[in-house]
DNA sequence: GAAGAATGTTGGAACGCTCCAACATGGACG
DNA sequence: CGTCCATGTTGGAGCGTTCCAACATTCTTC
């Protein structure tokens, strides 16, 4: 006798009913009648029994699956959204489909068209930065959300995403009311998000009278960039007082070359960040920053897909979810040195 | 006219062949003419046809699928793992399917059963606990490597992890080196890691003349345990002037609890981690840690798992791979106050 | 006690693909 | 000029499920 797995029909065989009574049973219908359920399920347990999920999803016509791509596994941040999106999948009776994506956009590409391969029945795009035009094309073909992406319904495609022009203008606020007037940002680079908080610092740093002041450093939302954009700073404008860095990742980068310079941290130099990593809270100094919700995006997310799922015809809407303050350890006023 | 999805049928009608000879141009077989291949590219360009993942798996009897396990993703160790598992099984043409445990065993089950439904060639189980039980029903239906889990390989089941009494040993002994004595543990638990680590600093402890003089506080590998853990051992052992702890997450745990009880690190307090977790170079204190070949172990894992499969005779081998130890800035010599 | 409803149960037809044996077609070869 | 081989191509069977119409059987109801 060959390993092989068994089947539904090798179930009926033993339970002595029909292949379409096994199905039923196994699936907890209640027109099955206890006596065949009960020889049913034990036919099943002796026989290792397994659903087959591609002949499901063959058969069902639905996969009952989401498909997620996740940008990058190493910002925790993304960890935290996906809770909150596997949370509301596990409560529709899905399940998720993981995938990372990558720096090169070539395997996103793969990844994504696995996902679609698969039947997902619904994709949510976790990243920073995404060609809007692959969003697009995924569009046509099962319904998207995007989250942290930035703006995106313009296209047709759901997004969830942290207002962040306004987090930025609060976290450039927080510095101006410790009396702070050298304010450096550290970018995330050219991506939507970044540019928006890097529009906040800009409009707030205009507003307070401080036009021709800002001074923006790129960055990449990494570790590595945060690390080198805060050198940039101390090594051309060693003047400065504050730093905004775009998200927390860099932001830690940050803090850790602005102490290698020999500044401590908050007394001569404030930094303050953005996204609410739950890894930000590391050290005997705790990073003050943006605080986004990122399980509710998650949620958030997860919803508006199974609302599109549930009625395709809905229009794209776009969420935007407001940033709070947490003021911790890595901000105070300035040095008395800072003149007004 | 519905909106169907394309079917393979759909291809083959639009470009005058049969539905098998889509099925060959489609997975690139040279039996098919240029000619005929060029038309049903074209057609199914046209159509936007997509294969039909779950209907291709059934026919084959091949997924081409292997499941990864991740107990935790907020634990950024795992996320490099798996780095190392994603590069390997796409070598082999093959993909990942991801899907995250969690605290609650039940879900562990449950995911599990998804992949094993969705009918995976083989399975990576990531977790730094795992139950052996539960690890030994899966590898009963299909092949099953474990990562850093310890050895299992007397159950039969193939695991890479690293050396962990030797690395303890290693950790302790550099704190030894250094001239510590009063040396405490922060465990990791019950997990065979944690004990095997454990161990590592027990033996050591006794060989250098110090038995009867080990501290262990239990911890349970997160954040938060390391911070408790450690004020624990400032209320109860003052006199403490360095702590070996299981892990990296909960060193920076600890690490944060020791300055907040007014230590310094490392004049007062010598901090030792494990790991390698790329995060845990953050702040200006770089955390002095036993690191593993992380993406190293994932790539070994995966090695592992598709010889299983080539050759399911195969005995099941358990691979120690050797911790390094990067003494960074969390170590330094005891405070002159240490006597012998 | 016959008609109708409720309750269980069944076989066959899909689902979209791959595999296989079989079939054309057209040279090459003796 | 018939045979053999290489090259393309094809329809049908089968993968393990779900769905559906149809069928038994038992229970109501007048």
């Amino acid at each position: 006798m060959p390993a092989r797995k068994p089947t539904i029909n090798d179930v009926a065989a033993r339970a002595g009913v029909s292949k379409s009574l096994v199905s039923l049973a196994i699936r907890g219908s209640d027109r099955v009648s206890d006596e065949s359920r009960a020889a049913i399920l034990r036919a099943a347990e002796e026989l290792g029994y397994r659903p087959n999920a591609a002949a499901r999803s063959l058969a069902d016509r639905r996969s009952h699956t989401i498909g997620v791509l996740l940008h990058d596994l190493h910002n925790p941040i993304f960890a935290q959204v996906l809770d909150g999106v596997q949370e509301v999948v596990r409560e529709h009776g899905f399940r998720t489909m993981l995938v990372t994506g990558d720096e090169t956009s070539d395997r996103e590409a793969t990844e994504i068209a696995a996902l679609l391969e698969f039947q997902v029945e619904g994709i949510i795009l976790i990243s920073h930065d995404l060609d809007p035009e692959r969003a697009l094309r995924v569009a046509r073909e099962c319904p998207v959300v995007t989250v942290l992406r930035g703006d995106i319904s313009g296209a047709g495609i759901a997004s969830v995403c942290s207002a962040d022009t306004e987090g930025a203008t609060l976290a450039t606020k927080h510095l101006l009311s410790l009396g702070h007037t050298r304010i450096a940002h550290i970018s995330g680079g050219v991506s939507e998000v970044a540019r928006a908080r890097e529009v906040g610092y800009r409009q707030t740093m205009a507003e307070a009278g401080l036009a021709g002041q800002e001074i923006v450093l790129p960055g990449d939302f990494t570790e590595a960039g945060g690390r080198r954009a805060a050198l940039r700073v101390w090594e051309e404008h060693p003047d400065v007082t504050a730093l905004f860095v775009a998200n927390d990742l860099s932001a830690l980068g940050a803090l850790a070359a602005t102490q290698g310079s020999g500044r401590s941290v908050p007394q001569d130099v404030s930094i303050i960040g953005y996204d609410g990593m739950s890894l930000a809270a590391l050290g005997s100094l705790t990073l003050t920053t943006m605080v986004q919700p990122l399980e509710e995006m998650g949620r958030q997310a997860a919803g508006q897909l199974f609302a599109k799922i549930d009625s395709p015809r809905r229009r794209a809407q776009h969420v935007r979810i407001p940033s709070v303050l947490h003021p911790r350890g890595t901000t105070a006023t300035p040095p008395s040195a800072e003149r007004q």
